[in-house]
Formats: C-alpha cells, structure tokens, sequence
DNA sequence: TTGCTCCTCACGTCACGTGAGGTGGC
DNA sequence: TTGCTCCTCACGTCACGTGAGGTGGC
C-alpha cells in the first residue's frame, strides 16, 4: 500500500521542525554528512528537548546550495567562503537598488517637468556638466 | 659573495616577463603546482617562442591570491569560484561607485541653493514624501 | 518492541602538491 | 657544459563522505 504524500507550508522558515532523517532526504544529502557539517559549524540546525536536531526550511535551503557546490567538486572551506560572499554580494545588490530608487527621487525633483522615469534609461542622457554647479 | 638586489619596476603589468622558476619564488610557490594551475586554466602565463611559459606581474598578483586561498585549505574549484565572485563584487562596487555620483549630481541639480553633498550624508535628511512629484 | 536519535572510529576515494626521471633548446 | 625549460608518472597526505557499531529516549 502506497504511503500518502502530504504536503503542507511552512509558514516560519525558520521554524526548527525537520528531524534529521527528514532533513536529509529534503537535502538530497546523507544524515552522516548532515552530522558533521553541524559540528563543522556549516549548517548547524536547532536542537529539541532531547537532544536531537531539528531543521528549519533556511536550513534546507542552506543545505541544497551546499550540496550543490560540494557536488562541483568544492571542498568545506571553498563553500564557506562562497557563502559568505554570496551574503556580501546580496548587501551590494540592496544597496544599488536603493541608490537607483534614490536617483529617480532626485531626478523627478531635479526635473519636476519631465514624467518619471527610472535610471537606468536616463543615465545616457544624464550629461554631469549640464547639471554640475561649477 | 652575496648576489647583488636587483630591484626595478614593470611598468606594463600584463607584460609576460617572468620565466616560471621566477614566477614561483615570486609568488611562494612551486614551479610544478603552477604548471598544474596553466593546465587546470586557473592561471595561464604567455608563452615565448620556444615554448616557455612567461608570467606577468598580473599574473603573480593571481597567484599570489590562489596561494593564500589555497593555504586557507579552499581547493582549486573553490578559489576559480571565488575569484569569479570576487569579480562580479568588483563590478558591484564600482556601480554603486557610479550610483553615488550621479545621484551627488542630481541632488545638487533637484536643491541648487544648498552647497553639494556627498549623497552618503544625505540620504538620512532625503525624504522621498518631500521631493516626490504625487 | 520498533525506529528513530545520538556519538565515535575507520575506511575508501579523490584532490593536490611535489619529487623523480628523461628531454630539449638558449 | 651548465642550468634552465618542457613533459608525464607516481607517491604521500589530507579532506570528505559514509558505513559500522554501540547508546539512549520517545
């Protein structure tokens, strides 16, 4: 007899609610390695009454893209750098999307005649010295 | 006898200069490992015309990088991954490098009567409801 | 009791650095 | 000739995944 397949949402993704068998099946990956990246301190998940661990939807996702770059033949340390990376680059990300909004604010204001437009197909026309104070 | 310190400056960076015994003392590391990074692709010097291989001082600052990736236990993969991200970092930074001066520009142009400002001191005293065109 | 969890130890495999060995051209 | 270069092959070491073995609590 089939077993059902259940499915549900979790609406906390960081809600510890993964044992480690389940864990590892999410993760494509096995409960001995799940194990040691928590003692390497790589994904480490939260921990039940008893002891045992307990696995949040971050952690599953933190889990696959590491399994995904220790499949590409990236070893423990690489893939730590890489997040860590990563988590710059996402700052770097916010921060243009906030100066590019920023810059459409002031150039609506600098211009009050023209419609809104956004930045980026303005930047070719936006010439400094006719707008520069000198 | 001691040699005598022989000490001058490459003006042409990508100049493939330095034969690999060179190479290798240069950047701490041995002639073999970096025929093995030529052929892995991950740090590929210019050839002379008998067939020798020639590094730039680019190339010497990249293997001067992959050395101290390396010895921080990151394997190959790992450090051709990181300075692919260390590459597109780079180039997040110098946008929002641009972001910030066009946005100096039109913010000098959007408030004539106030002395320019660096953006970054501004943005606490922008308020989009004040500027903004409804 | 069953099936999970926990842990440590050990083994196989693979990546990587480096030495050896033999070659050829300034 | 000397000291470099080139190459390939092979070995040692280390990282990593995973299996085994024995434990304990829902």
């Amino acid at each position: 007899m089939p077993r059902a397949r259940i499915t549900f949402e979790v609406t906390d993704r960081e809600a510890p609610v993964f044992v480690i068998s389940v864990a590892a099946e999410l993760s494509g990956m096995h409960p001995q390695t799940l194990r040691g990246y928590d003692r390497m301190g790589l994904v480490s998940p939260g921990r039940s009454g008893g002891g045992g661990r307990r696995y949040s939807v971050r952690d599953i996702e933190l889990l696959r893209t590491v399994s995904e770059l220790t499949s590409s033949g990236i070893g423990i340390e690489g893939v730590r750098r890489i997040l860590e990376m990563e988590h710059q680059a996402a700052a770097l990300r916010a921060r243009v999307a906030e100066l590019e909004s920023q810059l459409d604010l002031a150039l609506a204001a600098a211009m009050p005649n023209l419609p809104a437009v956004r930045s980026g197909s303005v930047v070719a026309r936006w010439e400094p010295t006719r707008f520069s104070p000198r």
